[in-house]
RNA sequence: GGUGCCUUAGCUCAGUUGGUAGAGCAAUGGACUGAAAAUCCAUGUGUCCCUGGUUCGAUUCCUGGAGGCACCA
């Protein structure tokens, strides 16, 4: 019954393309939930994780299992490589583009992820800034670690007085990044900056799902072991040669590169996997819990009420 | 049963010659426009085991309990 109801409001009210977005801490069950919801609305599945973007990154990043990605057309998951240079830009045009297709085919497309910057660059947009190369920021990097932070700032001073004021001046990879455009591009980087959210062709309904805190913190623990069990430590093991990718600077894999390299005993990598988890759950909870558009179920709901609470705000769109 | 030591933050512990307390880790709050599972900033959260006594005032000293550890029986 709630099906045909929602079908109806789709196929005869509805004009607007809808994005249902799916946010929330890592481990509380996003992808379950945006299975569902695929199946319901009878359509596609774009996912926001920055890492389960990676072939080689299985176990670690909880990507989709073969069963689940039968389950419902998925898109952006294990699309590159880890020795792709792919960054949010890149995901925001890739994204965008995909959408116009599905949109041709469906009504609804479902996103769901994790990384908060990359769903805020489909759902807002981001300026558009010139093309930096590699070397520049490698360059960048060097001199951070000869001449320290100071000297970046400094330099940053004199190139863009209002980024030297207002990004966070402590962080070396935002004084990295302001630099990198100013020295690529020749002008400040603050003058690309718009602040305004880009024009989209489609609405967007952010779903959020959550728990108390203890909770998330048990799922992502026992998640951990899990993935032990799964065999994380062969994936790591065939990944340590490119242990320097950016890629590979992630939650499980990292931990795991200084057990291989005789830094850490296992048990201790363990625990810093769940506690970096918990720290990151953290995270992205902040991140998360500054859009007041966001409606927030725990991760028990019923997916009718879901379903329900989403159609009804279909028809107010 | 006897003797000694211990009991303070979520954990491990320090400390107060009597004026209600602080480290490490954990944790919490936040920022974040192309590294974002990254990076950065900020924050001490407490019946000082319980009870009675001494005292202007006890977490601190004393009495009596309770729990733990060690040794002796």
């Amino acid at each position: 019954m709630v099906h045909n109801i929602a079908i109806n409001a789709v196929s005869n009210y509805i004009m607007t393309k809808i994005l249902i977005s799916i946010v929330g801490p890592t481990a509380i069950g996003k992808t379950a939930l945006s299975i569902k919801l695929a199946n319901f609305f009878n359509t596609e599945i774009i996912s926001a994780d920055s890492r389960q973007f990676y072939q080689e990154m299985q176990i670690g990043t909880a990507a989709p299992t073969p069963t689940e990605l039968a389950a419902a057309t998925h898109h952006f998951i294990k699309h590159i490589s880890v020795d792709n240079y792919y960054n949010v830009g890149d995901f925001e045009k890739d994204a965008i583009s995909l959408l116009q297709e599905l949109y041709k085919k469906h009504d609804v497309v479902i996103m769901v992820g994790g990384s908060g910057l990359y769903v805020n660059a489909v759902t807002k947009g981001l300026d558009e800034l010139p093309k930096v190369d590699h070397e520049i920021r490698e360059t960048l990097n060097d001199r951070l670690q000869k001449d320290g932070l100071e000297a970046l700032q400094f330099q940053l001073k004199e190139l863009d007085l209002k980024a030297y004021n207002t990004i966070a001046i402590d962080n070396p990879q935002r004084v990295i990044r302001a630099l990198e455009v100013c020295l690529s591009s020749g002008k400040p980087y603050t003058s690309f900056l718009t602040s305004e959210d880009k024009k989209r062709n489609f609405k967007t309904i952010t779903v959020g799902l959550t728990a108390d805190r203890p909770i998330i913190y048990d799922r992502i623990n026992r998640r951990v072991d899990l993935m032990m069990d799964d065999g994380l430590m062969e994936e790591v093991e065939g990944l340590l040669p490119k242990k320097s990718l950016n890629a590979l600077k992630t939650v499980g894999y990292k931990e795991l590169f200084n057990v291989l390299e005789n830094q850490w005993d296992l048990e201790f990598a363990i625990q810093e996997i769940k506690k970096n988890s918990r720290r990151f759950a953290k995270r992205q909870l902040t991140w998360f819990k500054k859009n007041e558009e966001t409606i927030w179920f725990d991760y028990e709901t019923d997916i009718e009420l879901i379903i329900n609470t989403i159609n009804n705000k279909i028809n107010t769109l």
